[in-house]
DNA sequence: AATCAAGTGCAACTTGGTTGCATTTGATTA
DNA sequence: TAATCAAATGCAACCAAGTTGCACTTGATT
């Protein structure tokens, strides 16, 4: 457990490298250094990253081959640690799905910078009707504008 | 105006031509060839198309550069003609703005076969709450499932 | 320590979309 | 009707996200 302070506002760090490692575990699959490497990075984030941002971030301390991320965050997926988000950039972005943040909540994305965020407040209906014979898999919720950083 | 009739089903084909030229001209823009005929095509059509649909549906009578076509989509984005759908596949789909089809609808989109359906049933609530700072301008409800050939 | 499928690295590839620039065209004006 | 000229188009080259094939490496199991 480390504490950060920056300015007057502290942070406290969890040990995200051991839940990380304890997660990949759990799913019975192998539980490689990228997987809880790239687990760890997303368990610390605070708003979704795209590929290249994670890529960027785990490249500072040892390289990581983009076609491995690919595959890494493509299983993270499959496994359901990490759910992904389609952006007006036609870039996916990645976000960690624990037990507070669930994928069932909408999504903000700011025109101008592009930046992510995730809107928890907002909350889905779970049953809309549809059409017959449709069948309903996972509702999407997205909010275009500017953040506030941008207005 | 032109009548179809498949089985029982009776389908008035409106002069789509001619109304797409009149909208290509209220914008004040030129009012050029390839705009008409795109425009055409998506009045015509009852669901949202990829570029690459719409370069091959137009490129059956006369050719058409598919560099041409994105920027006549975007044109038409711009200037409120058509709207824009993100999908899973990071691939555009477009689909006419008419007043019946504004596009504050809801969109269905089957992961099996990617078809996008506009689900005109849903309605949304004008206005969510957001963080403050924030702006909204366009809020996008995206339902993922099997579509009733798929299921 | 030996085993071997699962995971990784590398190169080559695919695809949707963009950019720069020379040529053509549609609306305006003479 | 012909001249004009910015807007629109066609072409080639480019870019970036993501995928595929295959040889090499590694983590769990024996
Ligand atoms: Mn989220
Ligand atoms: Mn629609
Ligand atoms: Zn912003
Ligand atoms: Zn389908």
């Amino acid at each position: 457990m480390i504490i950060w302070q920056i300015g007057k506002i502290v942070v406290l760090k969890n040990n995200f490298f051991e839940k990380a490692k304890e997660l990949v575990k759990q799913t019975g699959d192998r539980a490689t250094y990228h997987r809880i490497r790239t687990l760890c990075l997303l368990l610390e984030e605070h708003h979704p990253l795209t590929h290249r941002e994670i890529e960027e971030r785990l490249n500072v301390k040892e390289q990581l081959d983009r076609v491995t991320l690919y595959r890494v965050l493509e299983w993270m997926t499959k496994k359901n640690l990490i759910h992904k988000i389609a952006g007006d950039d036609r870039v996916w972005r990645f976000r960690v799905n624990t037990d507070l943040h669930s994928h069932h909540h909408a999504h903000f994305i700011c025109t101008r910078c592009t930046k992510v965020t995730c809107l928890d407040e907002f909350k889905l209906k779970p049953n809309p009707s549809l059409p017959i014979g449709y069948l309903l898999h996972d509702i999407e919720l997205t909010v275009k504008g500017f953040c506030a950083e941008c207005t």
